[in-house]
DNA sequence: GTCTATACGCGGATAGAC
DNA sequence: GTCTATCCGCGTATAGAC
C-alpha cells in the first residue's frame, strides 16, 4: 500500500513535475482512495519527504559500495567509480531526480535524511582528504561542495537532454572533476 | 505599471520560491489592484515569461559585451571574462535565478526568448569553436553544454550557500572549465 | 481499513461599478 | 483604466458509512 502510493507519486513527478503532484492524483493513479492515502501519510509533503529518503539512501548505500571498491586506488579511478554511482543514480529517472532535487530545499526534512546528505558529503570529503593531501579545512570543504556540484550540474543537464550513453557521460564528468583538481594538487 | 508588477513578482519569487507566486500576491505587493494587474498581463505565468525574457535579455548582452573583449585574447582569459559575467549575473540575485532556471523548461516562451537563448549558447560555441580548435560538430556542441552546466551547477550552489566572494567563484569556476578542456585540446 | 461524500480555503480569473 | 466584489474550480484534508 505505501508501495503503491509512493510508486505513483514518483511515476506523477517524473510525468508532470511538482505541480502535477496532488493527493487526488496520487490516490488514483495508486489504485486507492483519498482516505486511505491519509492513512499512511500526514499530507502531501509528508510523500515528497519519503520519496526524497528513499532515494538519498539508495545513492548513499551505492556510494559506500563504490567507496569501498576504489579505496587505496588512484584519484582518477576513484573519482571515475563515484561519478558512475551519479550517473546511474540520476540518469535512472532523470525527471525524478531533478524535481525531488528542486523541491527538497523548501521540505523540513526529518533527522534520518539530514543524516543520509551529511554521509553522503562525508563520502567525497574521503575521497578528497585522501587523494589531496594539500587540501585541508575550509578549502577542503569548499571543493568537495564544488566537485558534487559541477558533476551534479553536468548530469542533470546530460539527463535533461535525454542524454543516454553513460559512459561517455562518465568520461566527460570524471575529466571534468579531475580537471578541477589537478592544479590544486 | 508593468514594471512594478514585474518587480513584485521578482521579490515574491525570491522569497517564497515559485509556490508563492499567485497573482493575488503580486497585485498586493505591487500596489495595483488584480483587476489592473490582468489589464497588463494574460496570466500568471506570462508575468514569469516575462521576466524570464527580462533576465536573459540582460544576461545576453553581459556576454555580448564579455566575448567582445575577450576576442583575440587567450582560452583562460577569454573563459575567466564569461565565468565573471555568469558568477555576477547569478550571485545578483541567487534565489531568483535558481526559481526562474527551475520553472523555465515548464513554460511556453515566445519566440523571442528562444532567440535570447540560442544566442547565448551561440557566443559559448563560438568560444569554444576559436580556442580549440580541435572541437568540432558534435563534440563542440556537448562541450558547450558540458561548460555551461557545470559552470551553471557550482555558480548555483555557491548562491544557495551563501557565498559572496566573487572572485573566488570565479577563479574556481574557470578552473574548473579549462580543467575540463585542457585534455581535449 | 477502506470507501464515498463533502467541508473548507485558496488562487486564478472575470464582471461591472466608478 | 482602475477599482471592488465575486465566480469558479481545484486541491487538501476530514467525517462518517460500510
Amino acid at each position: 500500500m505505501v508501495e503503491a502510493i509512493l510508486d505513483a507519486a514518483a511515476r506523477i513527478l517524473e510525468e508532470g513535475g511538482i505541480g502535477a503532484l496532488g493527493t487526488n492524483a496520487v490516490a488514483q493513479r495508486a489504485g486507492v482512495s483519498i482516505g486511505s492515502l491519509y492513512q499512511y501519510f500526514a499530507s502531501r509533503d509528508s510523500i515528497l519527504a519519503e520519496l526524497i529518503r528513499i532515494d538519498h539512501a539508495r545513492l548513499l548505500a551505492e556510494l559506500q559500495q563504490a567507496a569501498a571498491k576504489a579505496g587505496g586506488r588512484s584519484l582518477a579511478e576513484s573519482v571515475r567509480l563515484l561519478v558512475e554511482v551519479g550517473v546511474s543514480h540520476q540518469l535512472e529517472r532523470p525527471e525524478l531526480a531533478r524535481a525531488l532535487d528542486y523541491v527538497e530545499p523548501t521540505l523540513s526534512l526529518d533527522d534520518e535524511t539530514v543524516a543520509i546528505e551529511r554521509a553522503i558529503n562525508g563520502i567525497v570529503l574521503t575521497l578528497l582528504k585522501a587523494s589531496v593531501p594539500s587540501l585541508r579545512g575550509r578549502a577542503l570543504e569548499v571543493a568537495a561542495a564544488d566537485v558534487a556540484a559541477l558533476s551534479h550540474g553536468m548530469i542533470d543537464a546530460a539527463g535533461r537532454r535525454g542524454e543516454t550513453d553513460r559512459r561517455a557521460l562518465v568520461e566527460r564528468v570524471s575529466r571534468a572533476v579531475t580537471g578541477y583538481l589537478s592544479p590544486v594538487d
